[in-house]
DNA sequence: TATAAAAACGGAGTATTCTCCATTATTGTA
DNA sequence: TACAATAATGGAGAATACTCCGTTTTTATA
């Protein structure tokens, strides 16, 4: 999941003295890409909600999107880039919500009460979007293994944890553990397969699986 | 992975009045059958050593094992079942010793000082076996999605672990929490493609692992 | 030993993922 | 507008996972 930049755009460069022996040309992005990525998208979208994510095969959606699989594969190198890009607005949605209430509530909340607030924001995100979200995770096994915790998305919720811990550690509220490593099995207790498999078959409910998380690293953490 | 029987056997019948109406004739298991399998499980053991898990396909093993593919997937419904078969030995050398452990300090270990003895095994057992656990893993996705949950190791810690859990409930020493939701979490926490990420690239250790896990788990948790 | 029942075999066939590259379309410039 | 540069296309093809079923092998019994 190196690059999915849902609006593709070549950072324009000048001719500088350090570029001189190499002039970079720029060009905008082409027409017919354009438009083919929109296809792509629209028909991956339709065929998701209409069959599932899983029993949508990616020649299936380069015919629907009336596009070669050529042509899908070389921007979308897999169907969980094509699952992160479908899900783009929405962490973006997301990111901006979290840090929004961060700032908003700067100095007046300690950093427990607002990885609290991250926690239950991600199990909900996580738990409407399950289908594309694991769907995601599952496309990057195999050789593919590392995408899943150097995805854009992974990467920064590990950062905002890290932060939030370490700020708690500063306060001196933190029992003695690795924020790196708490970060990630936090990441991991919530994972949408596993999520899922909590939701519909152990039947348990949403705010049971917030709550416990809150036990384990919100209260169990505390110093 | 619903049944991989490491040494299939029928189980003999007597002909009931329970079941005369449907005469139910037991054969031993085939001669054939049996060394067919065994040189699958030699063959598949010999080219994962050599050339890895991921990179070895099902086909490579069938010509290998000299079998059919029809063959080697009769037996094996997919890599991951192939890898459980492969550990199967391991996997119950490390039940009984979780068992003979848990047997042998009956009454002079709290349970958490025996969540503890399990919880720094199972890390350990799980890093020796990475790439096949994590093999196993990763086969269970997509429309086997479920199965890493109720493969018969997984099902097997998780019971231990929520057994523990209640015991220390009982005990009234564990913080208000879902065993059966906590166990999983602890699971999710040590699950193979994520140890793998935090030694191969994180750079950290088994100690800091293991030591992360009784903080959040052991200390953690304790009213 | 001969034979019937059935367990197991094997490989052709299908579906899917993903790559490669000759051809085509678009853009910026002259 | 015409042209050169190059970005993008598309579909044949390779590799892999997995299924299906006619044929072969084994077993238990007569």
């Amino acid at each position: 999941m190196n690059s999915v930049k849902k609006v593709q755009r070549y950072s324009r460069q000048t001719r500088t003295a350090a570029n001189q022996d190499k002039p970079v040309r720029i060009r905008r992005e082409r027409r017919d890409a354009i438009e083919n990525r929109e296809r792509v998208l629209a028909a991956a979208r339709q065929l998701f909600a209409s069959k599932g994510v899983e029993e949508t095969s990616m020649n299936e959606i380069a015919h629907a999107a009336q596009v070669g699989v050529g042509t899908l594969y070389r921007r979308f190198a897999h169907k969980g880039e094509l699952c992160l890009a479908l899900l783009w607005d929405d962490i973006e949605r997301f990111q901006q919500l979290i840090t929004a209430q961060f700032e908003a509530t700067q100095g007046t909340r300690s950093a427990f009460e607002q990885l609290d607030f991250l926690s239950r924001e991600l199990i909900r995100m996580t738990a409407t979007h399950i289908p594309l979200l694991a769907a995601m995770q599952e496309a990057s096994s195999g050789l593919r293994r590392r995408e899943i915790f150097q995805g854009p998305f992974y990467t920064w919720l590990h950062q905002q944890i890290v932060g939030l811990l370490d700020q708690a550690k500063t306060e001196e509220k933190l029992r003695d553990c690795n924020p790196i490593l708490v970060a990630d099995s936090l990441l991991a207790s919530v994972s949408p397969p596993l999520l899922a498999y909590q939701i519909e078959v152990r039947g348990l409910t949403l705010p049971e699986i917030t709550n416990n998380i809150r036990q384990i690293y919100i209260e169990g953490l505390r110093k």
